[in-house]
Formats: C-alpha cells, sequence, structure tokens
RNA sequence: GGCCCCAUCGUCUAGCGGUUAGGACAUCGGCCUCUCACGCCGGUAACACGGGUUCGAUUCCCGUUGGGGUCGCCA
C-alpha cells in the first residue's frame, strides 16, 4: 500500500438520477478513503451540456447525503483541488490538450462531424467497422486552415499494445490497433470523457480510479494518455456490472419490469416521478448493506455495521462476474437491518418512519408511545413502508369495517360473546400487554372457547384486520378505552 | 462481426489442488402460535462442456459454449 494519503473519486455526470450501480461504484470508492484515512473527492463531469441538468446534480448530490457518503472535496465543500465541475475546468483541458500536440502526442483534425457521419455509413454499409481514417494525423501547423473549426486527437501508436494492471480483473491488455485516434478537446473546446477524466485525475492527485465494468474499455486509451503527458499511472480498480435480473442491463425499464427501483432518491423525468429507494422505505445503512455484498464479500458475512464495512472493505475482497439484482434479497436485508438495535437506533427507526407516516395523513405522538407501537412492528416490517402502514392500526379511525369480514367473523353466531369480552376487558388493570395476555385466554376458558376463536373475531373488530401484531400489543398500544369502543362498535354490528 | 472481460445452487456468494462443495435470499415441509410476521428445525437445489497438467481438479492451462462490455465531437 502506498505510505502517501490516498485520494480517491466518485465521477457521475448529472444527466440523471443517481443510478443504483452509481452507487456501488461512490460506496467502493468511499469506503476505501474512510478505510486508508484517504480523502472521497466528488467530481461533477458535466460535459454532456446537452444532457446535464442542474435538477440532476441536485438529485445526485441529495442521494449521495441520503446514503451518507460525504465528501472531503467537491461541490458545496469545496476543496483545493477545485473547481470540481468540468465545465469549469476547460482552460485547464486546454493547456493540457495545446501542449500535446506542441509535443506531437495529439493533432488538430478539420475533419468535420458530417464528413465523418458519411464515412461512418458507407463503412456500416459495406458492412465494415468504421475506423477513423488518419485524414490529419500527420499534417503539420502549416496545413491548417484558418478560420475552420477542428478537435483534437490523440495521436494513438500504430502498433504494438497496452496492458495495466486491475486490482479486481489482474492484467488486461488491448491491442493499439483497437483504439480509434480517439477526440481529446472537441471543437467548443469541450473535453471528452476520456480526456477530462485524466486531466482531472493527474490535477487532482488521483490514486486510485474505482469503477464500473464498462469502463475497462477506456481505461487503455486513458493509460495512453498518461503515458503521453508523462505522469504516473493510478491504481486501477474495475467492479462487476449490476445487472437485471433477465442479464440485462438495469435501466428504467427493467426495473419497472421487476419491481426493482433504479434511482437512490425519487426523480423526476420526462416519464414522470421516478421513486426510488428512499421513497421504498429501506434505510441507507441496509441499502450499503445490500450493495457491499454485491461483487464483493467478506467470508459468509452479510450484515455489516458502517464501521464494519469501512474496517473489512478490500479491492481483493471484490469478484470478477456480473451479478442479477435481486429485490427479495435486498428487502430480507432491510428487514435484519430494521429489526435490530444494532443496526437501526430505535430514535433512528422513528425519526425515519415520521415522514412515511406523515405522507399517510398520521402525525406521530408522544415519544414513549411511538417507541411502545414500533415495538409491535419491527419484527414485522420489511421496509418503513409496511411499518407506516402497520401504523394506520393505531393513529387512523377505524374505518367502517369489510361486509365480507363483518360476515365471517362478526355474526352472533360466532363471536356473540363480544360485548363479554368487552366487560371483561374493561375490568383489566393495569391494561398492560402482561395482564391482557392472561385476561383473553381466561375468558376464552370461562366460555369454554379456545384462544383461536376469539383471536380472530376480536381482530377483526379492533382493527378491521386479519393480520396485526398480537392482540395483547395491539390493546396496549391502543390503549383501554379506544379498545373500548372499537369493540363497542363492533358488537353493535352482531346479528 | 472485431477487440476486451466473465462463468459454483433460481439469486448473492464461501472455496484460493484433497471438503459429505458451506452460508444467505428465494422455494418446499415442520415447529411455535389468536392472525400475519419474526424465530427455530429440516428438505430440494450448483462447480456450463471438452481436452490437458497432476497421485488427485470446482480450484491451474487450452479450447468450445453461454453471458456481458465496447466499437460517438455520450459518459
Amino acid at each position: 500500500m502506498a505510505s502517501s494519503k490516498q485520494r480517491v473519486r466518485f465521477a457521475p455526470s448529472p444527466t440523471g438520477y443517481l443510478h443504483i450501480g452509481g452507487a456501488r461504484t461512490a460506496l467502493f470508492n468511499w469506503l476505501y478513503a474512510r478505510k486508508t484515512g484517504g480523502t472521497f473527492i466528488l467530481r461533477i463531469e458535466d460535459t454532456d451540456q446537452a444532457r446535464s441538468t442542474d435538477e440532476s446534480l441536485r438529485a445526485i448530490l441529495e442521494s449521495m447525503k441520503w446514503l451518507g457518503l460525504d465528501w472531503d472535496e467537491g461541490p458545496e465543500v469545496g476543496g483545493p483541488n477545485g473547481p470540481y465541475k468540468q465545465t469549469e475546468r476547460l482552460a485547464l483541458y486546454k493547456e493540457f490538450a495545446d501542449r500535446m500536440v506542441r509535443e506531437g502526442t495529439a493533432y488538430r483534425c478539420y475533419a468535420t462531424k458530417e464528413e465523418l457521419d458519411t464515412l461512418r455509413k458507407e463503412a456500416e454499409a459495406r458492412k465494415q467497422q468504421f475506423f477513423y481514417p488518419h485524414l490529419w494525423r500527420d499534417k503539420t501547423e502549416k496545413d491548417w486552415p484558418a478560420d475552420r473549426p477542428y478537435v483534437i486527437r490523440f495521436k494513438t501508436p500504430l502498433s504494438g499494445e497496452t496492458t495495466f494492471h486491475d486490482e479486481v480483473f489482474g492484467p488486461i491488455t488491448t491491442p493499439h490497433n483497437q483504439i480509434q485516434d480517439f477526440i481529446l478537446l472537441r471543437s467548443d473546446g469541450i473535453p471528452l470523457y476520456n480526456f477530462g477524466a485524466v486531466v482531472d485525475d493527474i490535477t487532482m492527485g488521483i490514486t486510485l480510479v474505482a469503477r464500473g465494468r464498462d469502463h475497462i474499455i477506456n481505461t487503455a486509451p486513458q493509460v495512453l494518455l498518461y503515458k503521453a503527458l508523462g505522469y504516473q499511472l493510478p491504481r486501477i480498480a474495475h467492479l462487476p456490472m449490476m445487472l437485471a435480473p433477465d442479464g440485462k442491463k438495469l435501466s428504467k425499464r427493467e426495473g419497472r419490469k421487476y419491481g426493482i427501483p433504479i434511482s437512490v432518491t425519487r426523480f423526476h423525468d420526462d416519464d414522470g416521478p421516478l421513486d426510488g429507494y428512499r421513497e421504498m422505505g429501506v434505510t441507507p445503512d441496509a441499502l450499503l448493506c445490500y450493495l457491499i455484498r454485491f461483487g464483493w464479500s467478506h467470508g459468509d458475512q452479510e450484515e455489516f455495521t458502517r464501521q464494519e464495512m469501512i474496517d473489512l472493505f478490500d479491492f481483493s475482497g471484490a469478484s470478477k462476474a456480473d451479478g442479477k439484482f435481486d429485490i427479495k434479497k435486498c428487502t430480507a436485508i432491510s428487514l435484519k437491518m430494521l429489526k435490530e438495535e444494532k443496526y437501526t437506533p430505535t430514535d433512528e427507526y422513528l425519526r425515519r418512519l415520521g415522514p412515511f407516516l406523515e405522507a399517510r395523513g398520521m402525525t406521530p405522538r408522544d415519544d414513549a408511545w411511538m417507541r411502545r407501537a414500533l415495538a409491535t412492528y419491527r419484527e414485522r416490517a420489511q421496509t418503513l413502508v409496511q411499518c407506516a402502514e402497520g401504523f394506520e392500526v393505531y393513529l387512523k379511525p377505524l374505518a367502517a369495517l369489510d361486509p365480507a369480514l363483518v360476515q365471517k367473523f362478526l355474526t352472533v353466531e360466532k363471536a356473540g360473546w363480544l360485548p363479554q369480552l368487552r366487560d371483561a376487558l374493561a375490568a383489566v388493570d393495569p391494561f398492560t400487554r402482561d395482564e391482557i395476555g392472561k385476561a383473553m385466554p381466561a375468558f376464552a376458558e370461562a366460555k369454554a372457547l379456545a384462544m383461536k376463536d376469539i383471536g380472530q373475531p376480536t381482530r377483526v373488530a379492533l382493527t378491521g384486520k386479519t393480520a396485526t401484531p398480537g392482540l395483547d400489543d395491539v390493546m396496549e398500544v391502543l390503549g383501554k378505552a379506544e379498545t373500548l369502543a372499537r369493540l363497542d362498535q363492533a358488537a353493535a354490528l352482531l346479528r
């Protein structure tokens, strides 16, 4: 391991929401920085001006904050290597590009996009692979036409190959004849991805680049750029892809098809609002827990606190094979994380639950009551949404009972004892789970009934539902007055 | 199609030459039980195929097949 301070970055382009795969990339970089005591940089690659939007940038920052992946340098926090948006660094790219032209490792190309598109189409028609013909490669300054736009292209070596060592995949070799004379700087002075990323990684002192496997193809050109510029290569790590259950790219369409959120937080685009993991009701720690086990492992461990992730993380634990997203596993992890105080302290649980209650028209009550009520759902709610739905039993007035349920459970024949149960419960004091838990079986026994005979009718009378936490819990949370009132209401329906 | 990469239960994965191939999710039984969950017990379920190397291959090498990535003045 390098002795100097590690510097890593996450470099999204603000052309949409923060994709779940991007979140995984961000997590791995963040973990590496935190583990090594290094610096985590957030850099905005907004060079695609046609697609970049401020709304997208806001959404990405919001998602990063929600995940708790804080950055040491970048938007809002600044830093010594700014600015951190590429469109604010154009002079830098020009300086590097001009230098390369001067040194002969790059050249001006005056071929127009139209011209090249035509050639591309022709090659396509001949079923041949298009390859940039070295139109301007060997021209010199005296050949440059005046007043015509040009791009700057890299002068890729004509033969040989480039090999780099990937921390995850090992050595990867690319023959140079597969690398075109790619464009560094567009005619409008804006850099293309490979060039912008390299110049920034160099000037920001990045020591390790970790990104998705779809970038492996970009690495050889970037290595060539480092060499041409005379800088030392950072360490490089690629992560396997996160795919949809059918092995396709995890797109918005695929996500909908399998009920998988693909955005970290809610995002509005042309098709309307798109809910994310936050809206689905998983906690950031639970999501991170699912993500870290995707393409990485530490033996059989499935649950991690944030600190454990930091302590245990290492690129040697990464795997090479692509994976398919499994939403059921994700919610299963969510349940485990939500259930345990160690992973989700009660205070945090309630704080996160609040907005979900309010979204359903409920108002949280006092802290002690909320804690008591939460205890009845902690072991059964996979998500905060499910928990909030459960709270409707407690916080919403009981709606008119479903006639089908009344027919099934609340007839004189099946629940004629209801008024007497009500009276028996009225005598319970204190009205606690334990006392109720004794009174109910005692009542059943006195009536020569089994608990299972009185359970469901009572449950329906109390909650209008057939599945809820235990009756003793429900009654205690509801309180004696509300419990009796609801039973009275149901008893009136008996016929 | 060219080039690059990958390959253990349905899914995420453990394994780093010798294991009854383990765990988790899912699934199927059972227990618990007032319902639904949780929890507990148990079952089904994988080394893609073919060659090597080796006393011995899931593990190392080659090939085949399958999958993915990429071939833009997108990132």
